[in-house]
DNA sequence: AGCGTCACGGTTGAC
DNA sequence: CTGTCAACCGTGACG
């Protein structure tokens, strides 16, 4: 299902004539960033950001109350699609914190084979320089020059695997989310839960 | 009326 | 350091 929701195929709709308004679909709320959105039912949302993890919290949590989708979303201010999809990832992945947003993928020369094979270089010699690791790579066969790791990514992959001390592994999903929790709090001047804030002083409905 | 789905404009972050 | 690009985001509309 996620498969679905996450797009193989974004295949063109029959006839979709227009529907958004072009530069900027919902009415802008004045922010310190200036990027925050109302949305139809009058909630705050910033375009392209997940909601903040209390919203996120609170969706899942009134489900659990058997409370109806649409009431949720009427509730919490946020759009039935969204509260749709995030009770469905809950109930898949038991998780509610979004994906991972942005990066790109590991080019495909990055395999546990090629990984494998640098660590191992790399243990045998552990002064050998990236771009030295890079030509052996060339020279065994384990790369040719169409997908050969660049320099800075062996050079990362380094300073991530015998840089930066390897201590902590498997770390519990609660003390993830605790620390992501405490972090968004952090940051929440500086984003929607900052700006849902504000809104609430000023305008409280 | 409620819900699933998906195009869209947007942001992010590894490369 | 900067640009590129593919991942994900939530909204809004359709069925």
């Amino acid at each position: 299902m996620t498969a679905l929701a996450g797009g193989i195929s974004k295949m063109m709709r029959p006839m979709p004539p227009q529907n958004y308004p072009r530069g900027g679909y919902s009415l802008e709320v004045s922010t310190p960033l200036g990027q925050g959105r109302v949305n139809q039912l009058g909630g705050v949302f910033i375009n392209g950001r997940p909601l903040p993890n209390h919203i996120r919290h609170k969706i899942v949590e009134m489900a659990h109350h058997g409370i109806r989708p649409c009431v949720i979303s009427r509730q919490l201010r946020v759009s039935h699609g969204c509260v749709s999809k995030i009770l469905c990832r809950y109930q898949e992945t038991g998780s509610i914190r979004p994906g991972a947003i942005g990066g790109s993928k590991p080019k495909q020369s990055t395999t546990p084979d090629v990984e494998k094979k640098i660590e191992e270089y790399k243990r045998e010699n552990p002064g050998m320089f990236s771009w030295e690791i890079r030509d052996k790579l060339l020279k065994d066969g384990i790369c040719d020059r169409n997908n050969v790791l660049s320099v800075s990514s062996i050079s990362r992959m380094l300073r991530c695997k015998f840089g930066a001390g390897n201590g902590d592994e498997d770390e519990d999903d609660d003390e993830v989310e605790k620390r992501e929790i405490e972090e968004n709090e952090r940051r929440a001047k500086h984003s929607i839960d900052g700006i849902l804030g504000d809104r609430c002083k000023f305008c409280r409905v």
